[in-house]
DNA sequence: GCGTCAGATCAACTCACAGC
DNA sequence: GCTGTGAGTTGATCTGACGC
């Protein structure tokens, strides 16, 4: 089992001892009471001593509860962008809603708010379950802020439905908070070179612009480098800026919204040469169309028709070395020429 | 409609290099 | 030596074109 695999394991390796009903809940949780009987004394010292064992516990491993979310604030680091197509959470909000929250959340004690709970992962359904006005079952750790977030950071990955701008902005949001590159590569299970690149993109990338853009989810790693590399150019980011800022560009789905922002930026100004593949039909001396010749910026490609002669592909490949040899024989005529 | 194929794109990985 | 970065490679996956 790989290392990732193990830590997300361990996460809910919790013993089944340390499973708490709502008889059990830490002092901070609206508590049942132990049973009138007994004297408020008795009581006080029993609630006391329940409190430190579960401490240890806390301490040691991990507890569920049932607790209301309203209590429950999300943790400071973002690690996707808010969700655009709200039909996903509907269908979690119906799931839950029909045969109850099966997944716990992982939450903390706030380190700020005494009384008051902050979410490692699980958000959309502290979110459904607050919808629903029910309460919501949580896995109750002791987590330092590295181990919040390297949590956040592996519960997301399993998952593969984070984008790559959504990675890379989480990335940037860790080590902005002052975590070190190691925690970066952690909470996204990705090494140093990964780690790098998502960095690199997303800092390149303005705020305003990712935001307007979205998770676009069908763009990888390759794509956002090039474009991250385009708006370096001080041009090419104003025509992005003013693309995002048309009505039309909000209405787009995210990954077309890439597309818009990736073509403002590559858009040539009055003078310059198109990037777009330049496509030409080859015609015979008889003004027989016999092929097509699309040159993009990193290739040429020669397509035959399909109405000539395969005998003519295997005779052009045939001579490709005795054409190159008499164009190079050519080439270096006219520089000579003109030298 | 279904299966096959080629091309495009992706994440993950290795390696080399530069700066400290 | 450690860390960050960029280039290149590889295998997996997705998508569209094509033939049956």
């Amino acid at each position: 089992m790989s290392k990732r695999t193990d830590t997300i394991k361990s996460l809910f390796t919790a013993p089944q001892s340390s499973a708490l009903s709502a008889d059990n809940m830490p002092a901070a949780l609206p508590r049942v009471s132990s049973g009138s009987v007994r004297s408020l004394k008795d009581s006080f010292s029993e609630v006391e001593k329940e409190n430190e064992e579960l401490r240890e516990r806390i301490a040691s491993g991990a507890v569920i509860l049932e607790i209301d979310p309203s209590l429950v604030d999300p943790s400071p680091l973002a690690d996707r962008f808010r969700d655009q197509d709200d039909s996903s959470f509907e269908a979690l909000k119906q799931s839950i809603a029909q045969r109850g929250q099966e997944v716990p959340i992982l939450v903390r004690e706030h380190p700020e708010a005494k009384g008051r709970y902050q979410s490692a992962y699980g958000h959309r359904r502290v979110r459904a379950t607050r919808e629903l006005g029910i309460s919501v079952k949580a896995i109750l750790r002791s987590l330092s802020d590295e181990a919040l977030v390297v949590a956040q950071g592996l519960e997301n990955a399993p998952r593969e439905d984070l984008s790559f701008i959504e990675r890379a902005s989480f990335a940037m949001h860790i080590e902005d908070a002052g975590h070190s590159r190691s925690v970066v590569q952690d909470a996204l299970s990705v090494d140093r070179a990964e780690a790098s690149k998502l960095l690199a993109v997303a800092r390149s990338v303005p705020a305003e612009v990712i935001q307007a853009i979205g998770k676009a989810p069908k763009v990888g790693r390759g794509r956002w480098q090039s474009f991250a590399e385009l708006i370096k150019d001080s041009a090419a980011l104003k025509r992005v800026r003013a693309a995002i800022a048309e009505p039309k560009f909000a209405e787009r789905e995210t990954d077309a919204r890439f597309l818009a922002a990736f073509s403002a930026a590559t858009r040539p100004s009055r003078g310059e040469p198109s990037k777009e593949p330049d496509e030409k039909p080859v015609f015979s001396v008889s003004g027989e169309k016999i092929a097509h010749v699309r040159q993009a910026e990193r290739e040429l490609k020669l397509t035959i028709d399909k109405n000539v002669s395969t005998t003519f592909a295997a005779f052009l490949v045939d001579q490709l070395p005795a054409l190159f040899d008499a164009f190079s024989k050519k080439s270096s005529g006219q520089e000579s020429t003109e030298a």
